[in-house]
DNA sequence: TGTACATCAGTGAACGCGCGTTCACTGATGTAC
DNA sequence: TGTACATCAGTGAACGCGCGTTCACTGATGTAC
């Protein structure tokens, strides 16, 4: 909920609400908001990277083939769509402007994201300082892409298809 | 100071006590809130993309040297410090969770920035078509590189770094 | 030049509302004897 | 097996606060005569 409507976009209540209880309870569970937007920031993380590591774990060219779905998938007009984004996406721009616990949990995500992602994008012949630095700029493009396309999608759509295109494009190309 | 917080980041009030005024003369200047932030969104967007219709202007090798500068300015160290951030990377994951006039206007900016982009990163031998794609592409490598280097620079100020300096070195790739 | 008046940007108190958080309580659960 | 009691997750009213917006007003400005 949090990755759909932004952090402030959301209430305790209503997240309550979702999970079938009342406001009330919540500080049972969490000493405040901000440690739980921490903790789902960590989980959507933790999700992320899980997917990535299961991947790295094939080899040649079934990884090869995983990838280039992922890829597909990331930049798909489904995942455009969907109510909740990755959450670099949807929390990305967020995240500076937030707690010292949030940022510092945020930027771990992402370094386990390039970790895992360089690990994905490794070839046989392919210097590790070489896959890190390809990992970070697809990344780059994979969230840059998605958070335009997903920013215009409403008003205009032909030009988020075409973001979404280019952008596969290009990573297809930089991952080869 | 949407760019700097957020557009629920700072409130009628403070906005009016920034200028000067006290909170009450405000709709003598905007129907609501939302009508200053759309207009808001305008104004950065044009401030851009005049920036770069400007050197869309030069001809040849100081375009291209010009081009070369924008980048290096836009993944530096200092850009990613400021406080206020270009308008995509600092709107664009709330873009589109709030208000039609608002999504439309961004995805104005957008086209025409990418437009404007395009123009700059035009060079003789290449298809105007090629041109446009390279643009949205150095645009998404643009946008999630300042993106990612913003969200995590207060916790790990390395990765930071090291994500402009590998973003920065495939744009300079892409442009040539 | 001087006077009367309309205009309208700016003021600041007040509004209703939703937020994060607190707290006295309820009532189901599990343990001790 | 049955009873008494401690525990503790969940309840819902209440709080203080800041928000966007409204509105009766003030007072400077510019125009008409």
């Amino acid at each position: 909920m949090f990755r759909e409507k932004g952090f402030d976009g959301i209430g305790v209540a209503d997240l309550m609400r979702a999970a079938g209880m009342t406001h009330g309870g919540f500080y049972n569970h969490f000493a405040s908001k901000e440690e739980l937007e921490s903790a789902a920031c960590d989980l959507a993380f933790d999700k992320a990277v899980a997917n990535l590591t299961a991947m790295a774990t094939q080899s040649g060219a079934a990884r090869r083939t995983a990838f280039a779905a992922y890829v597909d998938r990331y930049l798909s007009p489904r995942m455009r769509d969907a109510a909740v984004a990755c959450p670099m996406v949807a929390l990305g721009g967020e995240a500076p402007r937030r707690g010292t616990a949030l940022r510092r949990r945020f930027a771990a995500g992402v370094r386990h994201y390039i970790v895992a992602l360089g690990e994905v994008m490794a070839r046989p012949g392919r210097k590790a300082a070489q896959a890190r630095e390809q990992a970070i700029v697809t990344l780059a493009l994979l969230v840059g892409g998605l958070l335009l396309a997903r920013g215009i999608k409403e008003a205009d759509l032909a030009l988020s298809d075409e973001i979404l295109a280019s952008v596969q494009n290009a990573v297809s190309g930089h991952a080869r």
